[in-house]
DNA sequence: TTCTTTTTTTGACTTTTGTCAAACAATCCA
DNA sequence: TGGATTGTTTGACAAAAGTCAAAAAAAGAA
C-alpha cells in the first residue's frame, strides 16, 4: 500500500502502529463525476489518492465554475478547513476520472490519532504543504502574465494538461478560455 | 493588554494561566523601516501587532520588490512556515512605521505551550485563520480585475491605504504602478 | 527651509486579455 | 450509429493593463 509506504519512509512508526494505520483507511473506487465533497456540506472524509484526479471548484457571483485546485495522485483529497474545523466548506471535489483512493472518515481520524499520535505531526505536514502549494499559486497570479501562469503550469503539471478539459485549467489559470486557446496555439 | 483580552474571550484559561501567558510576551517599540524578519534567516521570533503595521515582501528574479501581505494592528504578524517548521523564511517582514507588538521568541513559545497547553490550540486557529486569508486572496487574485481587486481592497483594509506608499499596494495585488494610478483617479 | 530623492501622475503608445458570436470538433448516450 | 450536447477554436473587435519617459508632487535630509 502506496500511503502506508510513504508515511513508513517519513515517520517512524512501530509495526502495530502501522498496522492500525493501515487498517484505518479504507480503499474505495470513485466513478468519474462523483462528488467527493459539496459545497455547504461538512467534510467528512479525507481521502488519499492511489489512481485517478479530482478537482475543486466553486460557483462565483455569476454562476461561473471557477476551478480552485486539482487534485493529483499521491497526495491528499481533502477540504482542509471543512474536516479539520468540521463546518461547512464553501467548494465542491469532484472526481474527474475514474479513481481510487484510501478514505478515513473523522470519526476514525479522531481514534487514530489516539492510537497513533505521530497521525497528529502527519496532518499537520500535510496541512502545512498545503498552504506552501497555496503561497505559490497566490504569488504566481500576483506576479506572472497569464501566458508564463500557463507555461509553468504545463512544466508543473504535464498530466493534468493531457487529461483536463482546458476550460477548467482557464479558470484555475484565471484566464478566459478564448485567450488560453490562443496562447496554447502559440506554443 | 490587549492581546491577553482576546485570549480570554475566546480560550477559557485559569487565571494562572493567563498569568503565564502575559508574562511570555514582551512588549518591544519597533521603529519604522525595522526588520522584523529577513529572507534566508530562520524565524525566531512571533509578534502581535498593538500599534502600527508591517508588511512581508520578497525580490523577483527581476528584483521588483513585491509585497505579500500587510500586517495591522490586532493580528498575528509572522513568517508561519518558517516558524513553524524552523526553516529559512523566503520573505522579508519589515515595519512600515513606528509600531508596538508584543514578542515572543521560539524557545518561549515551546515553554509555553508546556505550561499553557491551550497555546496549541490557539496557534492552530491563527494559522487556520492565515489559511483562509491567503486562500480568499488566491480567488481574488484568480477572479477578479485590477480595477475590482482594488476596490475591494479599499473596502476591506481602508485604513492600509491611508497609511501605505502606492507602489506596495500596487505589487499587492499584482497591478502595474501607472496603471493603478488611473484606476484610483477614476474612482 | 532648501535641496535632493523618492513617489505618483500623466501622456502617448503597445501589448495583453476579454467579449461575443459563429464555426468547428469532440464526446456522450439512447 | 447519429443526433444532441458540450467543449474548443477562430475572427473581429473592445477593453484592460502594461511600458516608457517626462513632469509634478511629496517626503526626507542637511
Amino acid at each position: 500500500m502506496n500511503l502506508v509506504e510513504k508515511i513508513k519512509k517519513f515517520y517512524k512508526l512501530t509495526e502495530k502502529e502501522l498496522e492500525a494505520s493501515a487498517h484505518a483507511f479504507k480503499p474505495a473506487a470513485i466513478p468519474a463525476k462523483t462528488y467527493f465533497m459539496e459545497e455547504g456540506k461538512v467534510a467528512n472524509h479525507v481521502g488519499f489518492i492511489e489512481r485517478g484526479l479530482f478537482r475543486s471548484f466553486f460557483y462565483d457571483d455569476n454562476a461561473n465554475d471557477i476551478t480552485t485546485h486539482f487534485f493529483q495522485p499521491g497526495t491528499v483529497l481533502i477540504s482542509m478547513k471543512s474536516f479539520n474545523d468540521q463546518v461547512p466548506a464553501r467548494e465542491n471535489i469532484v472526481a474527474l476520472e475514474d479513481s481510487e483512493i484510501y478514505v478515513i472518515n473523522h470519526e476514525e481520524m479522531m481514534e487514530l490519532y489516539k492510537r497513533v499520535p505521530a497521525w497528529r505531526q502527519i496532518t499537520k505536514d500535510v496541512d502545512e504543504m498545503k498552504y506552501n502549494d497555496l503561497m505559490n499559486r497566490s504569488i504566481q497570479l500576483q506576479t506572472l502574465t497569464a501566458k508564463e501562469r500557463y507555461e509553468l503550469f504545463c512544466q508543473n503539471y504535464p498530466e493534468i494538461i493531457k487529461r483536463v478539459a482546458l476550460r477548467h485549467i482557464a479558470s484555475y489559470l484565471g484566464i478566459d478560455i478564448a485567450t488560453l486557446s490562443r496562447i496554447r496555439k502559440k506554443l
